[in-house]
DNA sequence: CCCTCGCAACATAGATACAAGAAAGATGCA
DNA sequence: TGCATCTTTCTTGTATCTATGTTGCGAGGG
C-alpha cells in the first residue's frame, strides 16, 4: 500500500498536452492569426517544456487543420480559407440530414428520448443568448448540432462532425460576436429543429436546418467582408 | 543500429513518412487486425529509424482512429466496429450526393471537363475488372468516388472521404473478396454514374449510387457472416 | 546598377539517452 | 497450496544532441 507521497489526485497533465493546449489556446482564440509564424523553440520556451512534446502538440493541431507544418521552415496557422465557411456549412447540413434521416428509425419510445435530450440542451442555451454571452452559446449550439448527429448512432459520422468543432468555434465567434440579437434567433431555429424530428417530419427538417445554416453563413459573410 | 549515411545519396522520403505508410500498410492489409498490440520500438526495428518518427507515425495513425495508443503501455489496433460498414457507406453517400449537387454549379465546360476525368479513371478500370485483380479495382473504385467529391472542390469533404477509403480498404481486405463477377457490374455503375453527372440529374445519380453502395454493402455483409 | 555566389543564422528531422509507469512473473511466507 | 509483495522487464514520455535543409543577406563581379 505504500502510498506515492506525491501530490495525490493531481494529474501532472502531461507536457505534450499542456503545450498542445497552450497553442491552440492561441490560434482559437485568436491570439495568433491566420497566417503567422510560429516556431517549435519559441512555444517550448514559453510552456517551459522541450521541443518534443511542442512536435507532437503541433502534429495533432496539423492533423486538426489549425497548423500547417513546413518541413525544416516552421509553422503557420492556417487561415481560414475564404470558402472555408461554405465547405463546413454544406457538410454539416450533409451530415445532420443524414443523422435525421437515421433517426427515422428508432421508434417512438427511443426517438422520444433523443427529443426530450434535445429540448434540455435547447433549454440550456436560453440563458447565454440571453446574457450576450457569445462563447457560451457557441458552444451550446455545437452541442446541440453534435447531439443531433450522434444520436443516430453513426459514429463516424459523430466524430467528423465533433473534428468540424474547433474549426467552427473559431467562425462562430467571428460570425456571432457583432450580431448579438441573432442570438434568441438562432434558439427559436433550434427548437423548431427539434420540433420537427419530433414529427418525423424530414422534409421540414432539412428546410428548416438550411434556412438555420444559411443565416449563419450569411452572418459570417457580413461580418468578414464589411 | 542502422547506419543512417549510407542510403543519404537519395531520401526522398522522410524517415517519418516511412514508417507510416509501413504501419498502415499492415492495419489496412489486415496483417495487423483488430485489437493486436504493437510497440514503438518494434516498428522502429523492423523500418530501420528510430523510435522518434514511429512515434510520429503512431500520432497520425491514432488521428485517423486507425490506432489507439494507452499511455505508458502500448498501441492497439482499433478493432473494426459491427456496424461500421453501414456507417462507412452511409456517410460516402452523404458525401457524394453533396459533391453531385455542388457540380450542378459548374458551367458546362467545367462539368465537361470533370465528366471527361472520370471517364478516364473508369475506363481505366476495365483492365483490373477483367484481369479479376481485386487489389488494384479496389484502388480504382476508390479513386473513382474519391475524384467525384474532390472535383465538388469542398476540401473538408474530400479529406474525409479519403480516410473513410482506408478504412473501407480495411474491411474489404479483411472480408474475403465477394464475387469477382460483379468487377465489370460495378465498372458499368460507375459509367452510369458518369452519366448522370453529364446530364445533371440529380435524382437519378443518388438513385444510382445508392442501388451501387446497397450492392457492395449487401455483397460486403454477406462476406462477412457466412 | 543588377545579378550571382557563398556564408551565416535558424528551423526542423531524426537519433540517442534517460527516467518513470505498469504489468507479468518470481519469491517468500503463512 | 494460496496470497501478498518484490523484482524484472517492457513500454512510453521527455530531454538533449547531431545532421541537414532553407532562407536571407551581403560582397563581389559583370
Amino acid at each position: 500500500m505504500a502510498d506515492t507521497g506525491h501530490e495525490a489526485g493531481r494529474a501532472p497533465l502531461a507536457a505534450a498536452e499542456r503545450a498542445y493546449e497552450f497553442t491552440k489556446e492561441l490560434i482559437v482564440s485568436g491570439r495568433l492569426s491566420g497566417g503567422e509564424l510560429i516556431s517549435e523553440g519559441e512555444i517550448a520556451e514559453r510552456v517551459g517544456v522541450s521541443r518534443t512534446p511542442v512536435r507532437e502538440a503541433f502534429l495533432r493541431l496539423q492533423a486538426e487543420e489549425l497548423l500547417r507544418l513546413f518541413p525544416k521552415r516552421g509553422a503557420v496557422v492556417v487561415p481560414l480559407a475564404p470558402g472555408e465557411g461554405e465547405d463546413v456549412l454544406e457538410v454539416r447540413e450533409a451530415l445532420e440530414c443524414l443523422a435525421m434521416r437515421r433517426l427515422l428509425r428508432l421508434d417512438d419510445v427511443a426517438l422520444g428520448r433523443v427529443v426530450e435530450r434535445l429540448r434540455e440542451i435547447v433549454r440550456g442555451q436560453t440563458g447565454p443568448a440571453q446574457r450576450v454571452d457569445t462563447p457560451a452559446f457557441a458552444r451550446a449550439d455545437q452541442a446541440f448540432h453534435l447531439a443531433i448527429v450522434a444520436a443516430s448512432g453513426n459514429v463516424l459520422a459523430e466524430r467528423f462532425y465533433a473534428s468540424l468543432g474547433d474549426r467552427q468555434l473559431r467562425m462562430a465567434a467571428q460570425a456571432l460576436h457583432p450580431r448579438p440579437e441573432r442570438l434568441a434567433v438562432l434558439v427559436n431555429e433550434h427548437g423548431a429543429l427539434v420540433d420537427a424530428i419530433a414529427d418525423r417530419d424530414v422534409a421540414r427538417f432539412e428546410e428548416t436546418l438550411r434556412a438555420h445554416l444559411d443565416a449563419t453563413h450569411r452572418a459570417f459573410e457580413a461580418a468578414r467582408r464589411p
